[in-house]
DNA sequence: CCCCCTCCTTAACGGCGTTCAATTTAATGC
DNA sequence: GCATTAAATTGAACGCCGTTAAGGAGGGGG
């Protein structure tokens, strides 16, 4: 039912997702979905705690050697689980979990960057920081396209040399256009670079170097 | 009347804000509105271009000698600016700006960035990198507590001890929350020290030492 | 005087989340 | 095989939402 209720998502979009189309979705009436959820909100909660889940499973962190590494493709797969939805990283985003099934991932994930040498606290700090940098990344991501079904082979969204225009007088903040449409997926990881090496140099610092 | 829309958001927050009840507040009927907003989408968009604008006046970044700092104050007030706003960091995110009035400020932040030894592209990056992380912070951070107007003394929001017992077997993801709800602001610092110590290191490092 | 422009009103539409009593369905005990 | 009970669903309704349409009050210029 969460997972029809992600479909619904997925083809209508937050404004679509309503109660009487999920219901529809499952061949039921609306009233119905009241037994199983108290509140539409528990239901978007339940859909970001299923997010949570699908991002860790299939993570290649786990394999990796290094935290720093682990970190950064915990971020990636953060990443690609949120676009994998429309409107994902607003959905995910401010809810609260609905059950502890998100814990044994999470505890795995911390794991891998206390035992790399980061002290308990430092080890979540560094984990929640990325996580912040990652669903704000996606959130504007995921805003600029119309709709994120679409290919989009020119990667515009909406009318760059037009806004270039409009910001003649401010140079600088021209060319960020340029570089804020040009390549997501070349700007998220420039990005995650900063975060995960700003990680390692404020938290990481005083217990471990490079292996 | 953005005013008026963004007083009504800190009274009734974003479930509350109905063109109904702003239209009540300008003794006005609903359908009023309209002459003046196409959809209430533009609405929002004003209010947050609002709250960008209402972000960088006032801001210490401009005494700042060291891009660093100039960097972590804007984002201090960035943040700022959106607590004061009920959901202000849900409001803010991922809406498109309306009009240019937040290029000037903008403009000379970005300059700051690149009198201090950026690359143009890379000072945008910084900015943007950032403005994500203080975006999805502030965004966890209103979720927490069930409405931001209040004093909480304990600073809870909800019952640290009971999560704490849940995950009895999850000892970090435990542990994490105290560290998570304990302190915002200074959880907030030591995230921002990170990404910022990061973008030096990544971003600003083949041109330029500290002064 | 009349036209036009600006700003607003009244009335209404369809759809939303949600409620509630009544009802069907499925499983259980005898 | 039937009565009982719990789980799950229905249909009708409520109040509120964003939005549309048609029209009226007020004022300035030809």
């Amino acid at each position: 039912m969460v997972r029809t209720a992600l479909g619904v998502l997925n083809e209508e979009g937050l404004e679509g997702l309503t109660l009487r189309r999920i219901a529809k979705e499952l061949n039921v009436q609306a009233p119905a979905l009241y037994w199983h959820f108290k509140h539409k909100r528990d239901l978007l909660d339940a859909m970001a705690t299923e997010m949570m889940r699908g991002m860790f499973e299939g993570v290649a962190a786990a394999e990796a050697a290094d935290w720093r590494e682990a970190l950064v493709e915990t971020q990636r797969a953060f990443r690609r689980s949120l676009l994998s939805y429309r409107d994902g990283g607003k959905v995910f985003s401010g809810t609260r979990f609905t059950d502890t099934s998100y814990a044994p991932p999470m505890e795995a994930h911390l794991r891998r960057l206390v035992d790399g040498g980061l002290r308990p606290r430092a080890a979540f700090r560094a984990a929640f920081t990325a996580n912040c940098y990652t669903v704000g990344y996606v959130i504007e991501e995921q805003a600029m396209g119309p709709d994120p079904g679409r290919g989009e082979s020119g990667g515009q969204g909406y009318d760059l040399e037009a806004r270039a225009r409009r910001l003649a007088d401010y140079p600088l903040t021209a060319e960020a256009g340029f570089e804020l449409f040009g390549d997501p997926e070349a700007g998220f990881e420039a990005g995650l670079r900063a975060v995960v090496a700003g990680i390692e140099v404020t938290l990481a610092a005083p217990l471990t170097g490079r292996p």
